[in-house]
DNA sequence: TCCACTTAAGCAACGCTGTTGCCAAAGTGC
DNA sequence: GCACTTTGGCAACAGCGTTGCTTAAGTGGA
């Protein structure tokens, strides 16, 4: 529980806190549902407890009944459910060539898909342009607007490659595109389209999005291997990113001292063994360059899963899943453990970005915001 | 704030949450105290919540005023104090060859260290019975007991090289010593000891101290050169320690792939490589693989501080800091940023893992616990 | 068919949290 | 000596989850 940034929690913090709890609870357990004393035994609340929040939580509209289990001997348990078209998040993957737009709604189901022709290197105003309309147009998409009232949209989440402040939404240099430095695009895009927007960075959103889904574990690392290689890194159940919003910075990880140079100016980072030999066909040595700077990252976190992601991973998924699992497991059989940590892909190409963009602003609902908490209004 | 592990809170756990927060602030404000409208004004909390928090603390003789501010007008502020011996905890280092056991109170002063020689490979019978003894010995040592109770020691905290589970307390197998693999120390040692144990790797327990320090960074690296290479690593103020305890390998990242072999079976490891170099006295090639790794480390996780430590480092301090920092502070030239992450050495030899040892028993109480919380009694 | 039993879920009262409104205490400065 | 400022506690309060009990809604044996 976090009452904005001080720590203080008083009763409607600790209201909201259990609230999110149940609600997230709700979210994992999808269409299925969960009955009410399934959700008291994963929280730690009474039975009663429970009662009244989900009687709240049906109050608001975000919760409902839905069907009943078989008895048990006494009376059947009543199941709970998600209300999905509670509310909607729209996400933007900002790409150097292309946005891609989404609407998804509570339960995190994508509901809307478009993609547009994009500049980054264009002027601030037309790119904003481009996502606005984007924005307006996913919104007025997807299944149809019920009669009694608007969709409630809850914001709108931005994804871009570069490095950027999370906190402030202000970008910094992104690579290759000055006209983005000190540029405050949540503030200018929160403004062309009149709804909270949150920035963050590409391989973050793919990974928030991928601990949202069900069964995702606590510690994993997203590995994204597009036009430039970058980590989004999943620890104790939430998003790390750092002081700076800089965490992830994995393709200008040293793995070769004094190795070739690097267009970054460095020597022997992952990004440009891994590219290099990727464009010269070698996937096999790609995903060992690869597997090397993975196999660094489980042991320094001791996480619990590494998953690939982006162009380059999805036009070779088996070569480079089998490469970096090798590298894994090779090491795993060093230190004598028994079980290695798995290494899957996160199918569906870029589309992840654009969906945990839309998470991003979906998350603080579910007290997934990570480290420092939105608000919920 | 974490009711156990299950996430809900009730009354109970929002007043040990506000009630660890309080307590947190009067550690770190010291011998100097704090003021109640600042603690308010920390907290977040009403002033007058933070007068009923007090009052429940000072009751439980955990707290008391001590003295007044300046007036600035009106009526002068009240200071607050931690009492630091309300109560104390032990704090064991076994290393390979010698333990060293020290006595914390609560504001973290050493008021008590000792040193025994001793060997890892001997029977467990005859380590558990040396560090019994150890605490036994410091138990006694100190400021003497008040004629009016005995001193309240809150636990034991023991801190060892090898992998192990800090949840369960059981160690792996510590490198070069077999009969210790499975062996279930913490309830091992609680049982001889008569005292509640939590057991953490080494590099773990010094990060934890340093953490707890005043005006320490949210997020920063605690890098230990010794015998061996390990990392401690504290993100988002908390001890990362990963699912299995197993974060901080530290001294196995590749560096250099293909490079010369390690003990471990790899190749190109940064404890290979710097051990190698220091070995033959290169201490500023060793300096500059360290950097290189510290670097990498730096990146990956954004932190805002590198710590270095262990009695390889505490030989040639400035070589070791300098070094470190050179690599880092040409990469973050290349990145453009202003300002570099700052590399210093924590003073003291292996003193700060004895004392972090003693920080793992103390932390709770200050919510500082680090993912999954151990309760107040 | 009926009745005892089991399990689920809500109502009412309760203890305890931090909050609000108010007032006494303890200074400064004219 | 008086007006003013600031601190900090007392009392009443709203609202949280908890406890004790009741009602709802099934199963299964006599």
């Amino acid at each position: 529980m976090s009452n904005s940034r001080t720590g203080g929690a008083n009763l409607p913090a600790l209201r909201h806190h259990n609230a999110s709890l149940v609600l997230d609870l709700l979210r994992v357990a999808g269409e299925q549902g969960i009955s009410r004393l399934e959700l008291a035994e994963h929280t730690g609340l009474t039975p009663q407890a429970v009662s009244k929040i989900t009687a709240r939580l049906r109050a608001e509209g975000l919760a409902a009944e839905a069907g009943r289990l078989a008895s048990t001997g006494g009376k059947p348990r009543t199941v709970l459910r998600l209300v999905p078209d509670a509310g909607y998040a729209v996400g933007l993957h900002l790409d150097r060539d292309e946005l891609t737009a989404v609407l998804a709604d509570l339960a995190g189901t994508t509901v809307a898909t478009r993609t547009f022709p994009l500049d980054l290197g264009a002027p601030a105003t037309e790119v904003l342009a481009t996502a606005a309309h984007a924005v307006r147009t996913v919104r007025a998409e997807g299944p149809q607007a019920t009669c009694t009232a608007a969709r409630h949209v809850f914001g709108v989440g931005a994804a871009l490659p570069g490095p950027l402040d999370h906190r402030s939404g202000v970008l910094h240099r992104v690579t290759g595109f000055p006209q983005w430095d000190r540029y405050p695009l949540r503030d200018a895009l929160a403004e062309h389209t009149g709804l909270p927007v949150v920035v963050d960075k590409d391989t973050n959103a793919a990974a928030l999005g991928l601990a949202l889904r069900d069964r995702a574990e606590a510690d994993f690392a997203y590995l994204h291997l597009g036009t430039g290689l970058g980590a989004g890194l999943v620890l104790g159940g939430a998003l790390h990113r750092g002081a700076r919003t800089g965490a992830g910075e994995f393709g200008h990880q040293t793995v070769q001292l004094d190795g070739p140079p690097c267009g970054c100016g460095g020597r022997g980072c992952i990004e440009a063994l891994c590219l290099e030999a990727a464009a010269r066909g070698d996937v096999a040595e790609a995903a060992r360059v690869l597997g090397a700077g993975a196999a660094n990252l489980v042991g320094l976190l001791d996480i619990d899963r590494v998953v690939l992601g982006g162009r380059t991973v999805a036009a070779h998924e088996a070569a480079y899943v089998g490469g970096v699992r090798a590298v894994i497991e090779e090491r795993a059989r060093r230190e004598g453990v028994t079980a290695a940590v798995p290494v899957t892909v996160a199918g569906g190409g870029d589309r992840p970005v654009a969906e945990g963009a839309a998470q991003l602003v979906l998350a603080p609902l579910f007290g997934r915001a990570g480290e420092d908490g939105g608000e919920r209004d």
